[in-house]
DNA sequence: CTTGACATAGAACTAATGTTCGGTAGAATC
DNA sequence: GATTCTACCGAACATTAGTTCTATGTCAAG
């Protein structure tokens, strides 16, 4: 942890005048601007002080860049840890999954906001809402937001979309290989494990993680 | 929704190139920046389109200042439009779910981030890890993260957390408030509703967002 | 063909912006 | 007392950056 407890009083202002002026402008201050704002004698100084912040890690600068200045705090969450995953459709039991198009938009309709910090550093990720309620058995009700990744890996134990060829149906169930049959387990520890031959079943996608919106 | 599907195709590089640019340097970019990064071939060009694309309500301007164009839309996440929610403690079925102390700190280990999106615009907000499978009925395992407004008002149909004096459990249902008692619904459509006395029943949070990271 | 609206280039202009540098003052160190 | 270090000031400087202006090209309507 940073200590900003004792941050000379001018460079607490600095740091104070960033953060309310890029909040409330979207854009960072220039040096003029917390010259002013944060009522320092010169731009001297204040390039002064923001190298100083700059070795305390309380903010970053991209050199002899207007605005250059990027507050790199701690408690909030960077813009860049932020993703959209597009929910590209909907996952129903008779069907198999839906993966992504090539070019499945982020758009703003259809997408969820999720932390990165939530799914790791996947980047191929898609979500499928759930239609019916046939997903009881992983826990998840209709409407439930289910983010995947397509390119993952899908190892022994993780919670997968499996296609069930033999019985047309889609289903999310954590995988265990075991030689040539596959055990499905149901996220509900009420239920009891089955097993399919590993032909009848084409693993879609890795679950990540799955969102209830009330 | 502002038609964005019959821009002009370099407009439709610029503002794709901004919404990169701002994603990764925080920052907007300059006129020039535009220039070269969607390929355009002068700087007043740059500025005709911004100023189209500014008609067009996609984008805002600060006049004159440096970096002063802001993708206004809908679509992207803001950084203020994220938030980091504490994850104040467990909810087990024979304790009253917990709510948060005064001076609960979202640090980093103990929170889930989460897009305003997704929780509307509750301030309030806090998190529980569910504790043990007693939540089955709701949908909800071992692990799962639900997040909460202490202070949201909680009406008809709504999905909250429930604390049963005197069967001395907590539950999440959705709760229905009939003259002296309480209808409650399990989230899951193959279970039946049923009755408590409202006066043995404190409700102690509105659920906004279940969250289960696999 | 002419006209006029729209799109484009390129350059010039002014203002803003980040940086640097010489110099001062006070406190701490030797 | 000399030296050194930090904090500070003011001005100058070199770019950067937003704007504007003129000239040119395109293309459909009159």
């Amino acid at each position: 942890m940073t200590n900003t407890g004792n941050l000379p009083e001018s460079q607490r202002r600095i740091l104070d005048f960033i953060m309310h002026y890029v909040e409330q402008n979207d854009v960072p201050p220039t040096i003029r601007e917390i010259q002013k704002g944060a009522s320092i004698s010169s731009t001297s100084m204040v390039s002064y002080h923001l190298k100083a912040l700059e070795r305390a890690q309380l903010l970053s600068r991209y050199e002899r860049r207007s605005r250059g200045v990027v507050i790199t705090h701690a408690g909030r969450v960077n813009p860049r840890e932020m993703m959209n995953v597009p929910i590209v459709g909907r996952i129903v039991a008779s069907q198999p999954a839906p993966t992504p198009d090539a070019d499945a938009l982020a758009d703003a309709e259809n997408s969820v906001q999720i932390a990165r910090s939530m799914v790791g550093n996947a980047e191929d990720l898609y979500a499928l809402e759930v239609q019916g309620n046939s997903m009881i058995d992983a826990l998840i009700n209709e409407g439930d937001i289910v983010v995947m990744s397509k390119g993952a890996e899908v190892r022994n134990g993780d919670l997968a979309a499996i296609f069930l060829t033999d019985r047309n149906e889609s289903t999310l169930k954590r995988v265990f290989f075991e030689g040539k049959r596959l055990k499905l387990k149901p996220e509900n520890p009420t239920m009891k494990p089955f097993y399919v031959d590993a032909r009848n079943a084409q693993i879609q996608g890795k679950v990540l993680c799955v969102i209830r919106r009330i």
